[in-house]
DNA sequence: CTGTATCCGATGAGATACTG
DNA sequence: CAGTATCTCATCGGATACAG
């Protein structure tokens, strides 16, 4: 089984086609997993995900949606008014995401506490 | 639910001391899953896990068991012989880990086509 | 054998200004 | 409103050489 994980996960010689690769890329990067689970919520307009995170900047939110509308995570809506509306919203399979990643966030809130004990007598003991 | 996981993930003002941020970047970077996927088969030498991942650099080799070990996914232990030898093991953390783990890396396996499919139309949309 | 130290190119990501 | 285009700086990560 653990076997199978090392093979799907990208050992060599195909790291780069790697199914996992892709997922897990997307997941680590700053603000994809802030943003599917903000449009998890409802979709949102290009300036209501602006306003819904603050911090991030116009260019990686741009880019962000890109990626995630590339991986069929977020469908892109256009409506063609004036001034332009666009509307962005989860896919199936975007929402399908939902599950394990719920997982995750489970699990890292359970063992929060051991965690930072540990990080804290590592740095104890690496003065 | 939606809501708590964007608090917990890091919506502002916690973003830096946020449970899941921690757990996220570990994640998304290169080697640590794949590490961890391997130490997870059995405990490992240091040169051990360099054949087993035979393309990491000796420099991310040693940094991601670093991070590993600090966060308490990993514990290291030093027979004072000569030459030294280091072997690297999962904590009961680390192995609890395998599970949210699992679950994505199921969820990658089985969506696989689907994203792929998506890549191919986004690519053939956007020339 | 198990690492450190250094250099360097590639990528990530913020700030700012401009456009249909 | 919904983006593009640049510029710039920090971090990531590979290659190589050296050390206990």
């Amino acid at each position: 089984m653990l076997d199978g994980f090392r093979r799907a996960i990208g050992i060599e010689p195909d790291f780069d086609n790697c199914p996992i690769r892709g997922v897990l890329d997307r997941i680590g990067d700053k603000w994809s997993t802030l943003m599917v689970l903000t449009l998890a919520l409802r979709p949102h307009r290009f300036g209501e995900l602006k306003r819904a995170i603050p911090d991030i900047s116009q260019r990686m939110l741009t880019q962000t949606l890109r990626d995630l509308q590339r991986d069929g995570y977020v469908a892109r809506k256009v409506f063609p008014t004036t001034p332009p509306a666009v509307e962005y919203r989860l896919t199936d399979l975007g929402r399908s995401l939902m599950v394990p990643l719920a997982g995750l966030v489970d699990w890292a809130v359970k063992t929060r506490g051991e965690v930072e004990a540990a990080r804290a007598a590592f740095d104890r003991e690496n003065v």
